[in-house]
DNA sequence: CTGATAAGTCAGCAT
DNA sequence: ATGCTGACTTATCAG
């Protein structure tokens, strides 16, 4: 998921001054050598310590914790993408699955049909043969 | 798609100030008596006339104009959400139609093989007869 | 708090 | 200009 945060950073660097104004939450970072990256993947207790460390206020703390949630928030929706891709993914495989066996459950039925016209006809020709030479067929037999 | 409007003007009115700032370029409408509804619904040309008529500046006409823009994108986007999960649907009942085909199928298939063992067991039940009699049969007609 | 998701905004593509 | 969609932000809900 390293990638998911690189498109919008890219967004930023084409966008216009007005559109900037739009990322203020996010734009003033009071400690610029902490990465997005590290803000989002270590603890909360790492951040904290680190947060008082560097004797940050407040403000600038509260600031550090919403653009760390925000940060999340971006692989959250990410991944809601990508779940709903495969999920999608799945359901085509599952039907193009399926329908691959209903094509050969088909060919299956129609073989079985063209054998029980095959059991008829041979079973009618002895009949047949029965009645050229006057053989008497025991009733139960008889039926075709 | 006319409900779909109608929400963030409710996120609006639970917002704090704060919140509020974000939506800037959607917030100072120059014309109060235009409602948003009809801002996305009249023509480009009505518009355009309207704003005229009115004596816009040129930057107030450039606000309306992304104002009318932003609230279509809002309808685009909620569409695109809807289209999402019809297509969803879609694949699920095709699939579950399948399915029950493919249910369908099976038991067709099961009474078919049925079918061909009671013909096999007649067809033995003749030649038994015949061998029990001393009949002489064809030979084409012998395989079983 | 963490994670997931609906709604809204914007960028960018296509018509 | 219009419509659509991917990515992002925010609000909100569940756990």
């Amino acid at each position: 998921m390293d990638q998911l945060h690189q498109s919008r950073s890219l967004n930023l660097k084409q966008s216009t001054m007005v559109t900037e104004d739009l990322y203020a939450p996010l734009s003033p970072c009071p400690i610029p050598d902490i990465s997005d990256d590290e803000l989002v993947s270590i603890s909360v207790r790492d951040l904290n310590r680190t947060l008082k460390m560097r004797g940050l206020n407040r403000e600038e703390i509260v600031r550090m914790k919403q653009r760390r949630r925000t940060l999340k928030n971006r692989g959250y929706a990410a991944s809601c993408r990508i779940k709903r891709i495969e999920q999608k993914d799945v359901l085509e495989t599952e039907k193009s699955h399926e329908w691959t066996e209903l094509e050969q459950m088909h060919e299956e039925n129609e073989q079985c049909s063209r054998e029980i016209e095959n059991w008829k006809k041979k079973y009618a020709a002895l009949l047949q043969f029965a009645a050229h030479n006057d053989i008497p067929i025991p009733q139960e037999l008889e039926t075709c």
